[in-house]
DNA sequence: CTGAAAGCGCTTACAG
DNA sequence: CTGAAAGCGCTTACAG
C-alpha cells in the first residue's frame, strides 16, 4: 500500500548545520531566507547544502509547523472536457500560489468521493476544491467545514448552507441561447441532454424562461433526456428527428452533447446551421472547431477554475471572510451551427 | 505562501489512549490492524477513536515510517482529452491500490516541470508518473533516478536511459491507418499536423513505411506540419486543400488534428468519408461521435494510464526489477471518417 | 546573530 | 499482550 523506507539516510539540516559550521537552527533560518541571518554565513550554509544534495523535508517542516501547502481538487467527470479545463485553470493558479495539488477523479461515484476526501484530511490539505459528485447530500459543506478545513464548492452548489462557490449562471446561460434561437425566427425549439441534478432544473429554467418571454408554451415532448455525453447527445438528437421531424431548433444541456447531436445531424444528411440550428453550454476548445463550429454560451471554464482557486486561497487567507458566490457571466457566442 | 497554523491542538493518538486506558503503542498497533491486540481492547480503542473525532495525521506516520502513499503525476497538456484519459486512468489504478495524487500540468513548460518535479521530491512522492514536456532532456531520468525516487514515463520517450516506459507504438499505429486509406485505394495521401518531437518522427516514419510498401514514394509536398491541436488541424486541412485539391485522403497526427481537419472539411463542403478519405490517431472518446465518427487507431488511452501506474507500482514493489517498456498495441478503428 | 532544548504526531524496537 | 523510550526532520521560542 506505501512504498518501504529508503534505505540510505536523508542529508538533514544537521548534516548541513556541521558542514557549515553552524547551528541547526541557523541552517533553518537561511531556508526560510530570514533577515536576521548575515549574507556571508548564508553563503556558507547554502553552498554546504547544495553540496550535500540536501533537499527541504516539507513534510517534517509541516508537522511540526502545524501548515500544509497541500491542496486537494476532486472532479467528478474528467471525460468532460469542460471539467479538464476547469482543473487546468484551478491548477495554474494554486501552482503560482506556491501549493501543490492533490487531485482525485470521482466519476461521480459517492463512495470513491468519500474516500478521497478523507485521504485528504490525513494529508492536512490546506484547503479543498470540490466538484461534487452527483447525489452528493447538502450536508457535505457542513461536515467538511466541521473538519476545519477551508472549502470552495465549485459547478454545482450543494444546497443553501454557508460556503464560497464559483460556477456558471446556468438559467441566464441556457436562456440566451435560446433566446438567440427565438431571434432567428424559430418557434418550436427541442431541448437536449441531462438526466437530473440542479444544474440541469437551472438550465431548463432558463430555456422556459426565455420561451414564456416569446409567448411560446412549454411542450414537455420537446425535451430529450440523455446522460450528459456525447453518446447521449447523439441518441437523443436520433429521438427528436424520429418523433418531431419538423423541429428546426434546439438548445444543448452542454457542448459535449451537442457535438454529440451535430454527429446525429450528420448521419441524418442534415447540417446543422443550415438544417438544424443548434445551441451548446460551456465553450469547451472543441467548439471552436466542432463540424460546423458550435454556436455555444462561454462559461469560460479555465477561467472559472481560476476564481475556484481564487475564492479558496482568500478563504485560506481569512477563514471568517464572508461567503461569496461568484457566477460567472455567460457570453453568447455565435459561430456556425446556430 | 502555506496556510496558518489551526489553532485547535488536533486530537492524538495520546488522548485516544487516555480515553481507551491503554498506551499510545497499542493505539498505534491497533490503528494498523495488528493481530497482537484482543479484539476487544481494538473496540474500546476504536471507539475511543470515533468518540473523540480523532484523525490520523498522515504526515507524521510517514515521517517516522520514512515513506509515502502520494505519487507524483505530471501532465504536459490537460487540453488534450488523449492526456485527460491518460490521467483518469492512472489516477483510477493509483486511487485503488491506497495512494494519493500529486497533480501537476506543465503545459509544456519546462520551467515549471522543473518546480513542480522539485516539489514533488520535497514532498516524498514515493513515485513519479511523467509525461515529458517537449524538450525534455534525456537526461532527466538519470537525474531523477539519482533522487531515489520510482519513475514511470509516459508517452514520449526521453532518450535510451534506464526507464520504465508506457506508451503507444505510433510508428505501427500510423502504418495501420496509412495502409487502411492505400487499401481503400487511394495513392496520394496527405500527412496532417505536428510540430517536431519523437513522436511526430514515430509516426511519420509509419507514413512512410506504408507508403514505401505499397511502392508510393514519399512526398514531402504532402505533408503539412500545425501544431497538434484542433486549430492547426483545421489550419492543416485548409492548406491541403489550397495546394493539392486533387488529394483525396489524409492520415492525421492525432485525433485532435483530424476533428480540425473534419471541421476545414465541412467548411469546404465536403464530407469525410464520402469526399475524403480522413484517418486519426489515439481514439479519444469524442472520436466514436465526431460528426462524421472519427476512422482512427485506438492507442487505449485510459488502458495506457492503468499500465503506467501497473509500471510504477511494481518498480515501488521491486526497485531493482529489470525496467519495462510496454507498447500499447494499436488497434484499427474503421468508422465514418475514412 | 547563534545555540540548546522542546516538541509536532506518529512508529518501532525493546522490555516486561 | 502492553508500556516507556527514542527518534523521524524540522521550527520555534528562549537564552546568551
Amino acid at each position: 500500500m506505501t512504498n518501504k523506507p529508503s534505505c540510505v539516510r536523508a542529508v538533514t539540516i544537521l548534516d548541513v548545520a556541521a558542514a557549515a559550521q553552524v547551528s541547526k537552527s541557523t541552517v533553518s533560518l537561511v531556508l526560510k531566507g530570514s533577515a536576521l541571518i548575515p549574507a556571508e554565513t548564508s553563503q556558507r550554509v547554502r553552498a554546504a547544502a547544495a553540496q550535500l544534495g540536501y533537499v527541504y523535508n516539507r513534510r517534517a517542516a509541516e508537522l511540526r509547523h502545524r501548515s500544509s501547502n497541500t491542496i486537494g481538487v476532486v472532479i467528478n467527470d474528467l471525460m468532460n472536457p469542460f471539467f479538464a479545463e476547469v482543473l487546468a485553470g484551478l491548477e495554474r493558479r494554486l501552482a503560482d500560489a506556491g501549493y501543490v495539488t492533490l487531485m482525485a477523479h470521482t466519476s461521480e461515484n459517492l463512495e470513491r468521493q468519500r474516500r478521497v476526501l478523507t485521504a485528504m484530511r490525513e494529508h492536512h490539505a490546506a484547503g479543498i476544491a470540490l466538484c461534487p459528485a452527483l447525489g452528493t447530500p447538502a450536508s457535505l459543506t457542513d461536515e467538511l467545514k466541521s473538519w476545519g478545513i477551508p472549502l470552495v464548492v465549485m459547478i454545482r452548489t450543494l444546497g443553501e448552507g454557508d460556503y464560497d462557490f464559483a460556477g456558471a449562471d446556468n438559467g441566464r446561460g441556457v436562456e440566451l441561447a435560446t433566446r438567440h434561437l427565438l431571434q432567428a425566427g424559430h418557434r418550436r425549439i427541442g431541448f437536449l441532454g441531462g438526466i437530473g441534478g440542479l444544474v440541469l432544473e437551472q438550465r431548463l429554467r432558463g430555456y422556459q424562461s426565455a420561451l414564456s418571454q416569446a409567448g411560446i408554451a412549454f411542450d414537455p415532448g420537446l425535451i430529450f433526456a440523455a446522460p450528459p455525453t456525447r453518446a447521449g447527445g447523439h441518441d437523443a438528437m436520433h429521438r427528436l428527428l424520429a418523433a418531431q421531424p419538423a423541429i428546426p431548433a434546439a438548445v444543448s444541456y452542454n457542448d459535449l452533447v451537442a457535438f454529440g447531436a451535430l454527429s446525429a445531424l450528420g448521419e441524418s444528411g442534415r447540417r446543422a446551421g443550415r438544417d438544424f440550428a443548434l445551441m451548446g453550454f460551456d465553450n469547451v476548445l472543441d467548439a471552436a472547431h466542432s463540424n460546423p463550429p458550435l454556436s455555444t454560451v462561454d462559461a469560460g471554464p479555465a477561467a472559472l477554475g481560476e476564481q475556484a482557486a481564487a475564492l479558496l486561497l482568500a478563504r485560506i487567507d481569512n477563514p471568517q471572510r464572508p461567503r461569496q458566490h461568484y457566477l460567472a457571466e455567460p457570453r453568447l457566442l455565435v459561430r456556425q451551427s446556430a
